[in-house]
DNA sequence: TGACAAACCTCGGTCATCTATGTATAATGA
DNA sequence: TCATTATACATAGATGACCGAGGTTTGTCA
């Protein structure tokens, strides 16, 4: 199912540092694997991505370092800081709010 | 708690819609009403609330009729239309899904 | 009479995301 | 060998949802 890309907006840092939390990742990397944690529902785009991880790193959220892969490819591997850390679980916990009150209200008008 | 306004896009339709299954309303009414169910969660503006309103009219989801209140006071009062209700069943679906995914990354990661 | 709540409305701005485009390198395959 | 595709990064401009700020009219209450 394609969700439309209104809903996702405001929660894409959310999911970029709850996949942050778990391990270091670089950017195309988090790209597929958004994509297959989500069943393709998330389809995070470059433009989207790219801008959102500097703001992060310029917020103090993540930090970066360089690495060369076997290849010799060079990627930028992102892990979350401990200030990240702490706004991932305000954001968690903004998320679990918003999600119950939009059920509460779907679920409480009954049918006419 | 107060909820990131761009959690909000996208989901006001949905919300808006759901008042409507359960009876006819109008505008100034929904938003209180919104307020009331959502313990404030949902604080649904003015400048939000109208031009969707008269969007979701031109597509054909709800129906308009004017009615006078025993004071006097004219009120515009919405009614949600047989294609208004598909609409709505639709969109409950994607909320279903977006919120389970959502939730199926937020959880997925462990803790490092 | 003046202030305030109810009830409607619109315009302009902000902000998040996408589209489109660009760069460079490695792998694939015809 | 040459072209295409996948990897990996990046930015600029367009789009679209929501809000802030303002405005109007009617009814209530001090």
């Amino acid at each position: 199912m394609k969700i439309d890309k209104s809903l996702m907006s405001g929660s894409t840092t959310l999911l970029i540092l709850s996949l942050l939390a778990g391990e270091e990742m670089y950017g195309y990397q988090m790209i597929t694997e958004l994509a297959r944690r989500s069943n393709h529902v998330f389809d995070l785009k470059e433009g989207t991505l790219y801008p959102i991880l500097h703001g992060l790193e310029s917020e103090g959220l993540v930090s970066v370092r360089e690495k060369k892969s076997q290849e010799g490819r060079t990627r930028k591997y992102y892990r979350i800081t401990r200030k990240g850390g702490r706004a991932l679980d305000a954001r968690k916990e903004e998320w679990a709010v918003f999600r119950d009150q939009v059920d509460a209200v779907v679920n409480s008008a009954a049918p006419a």
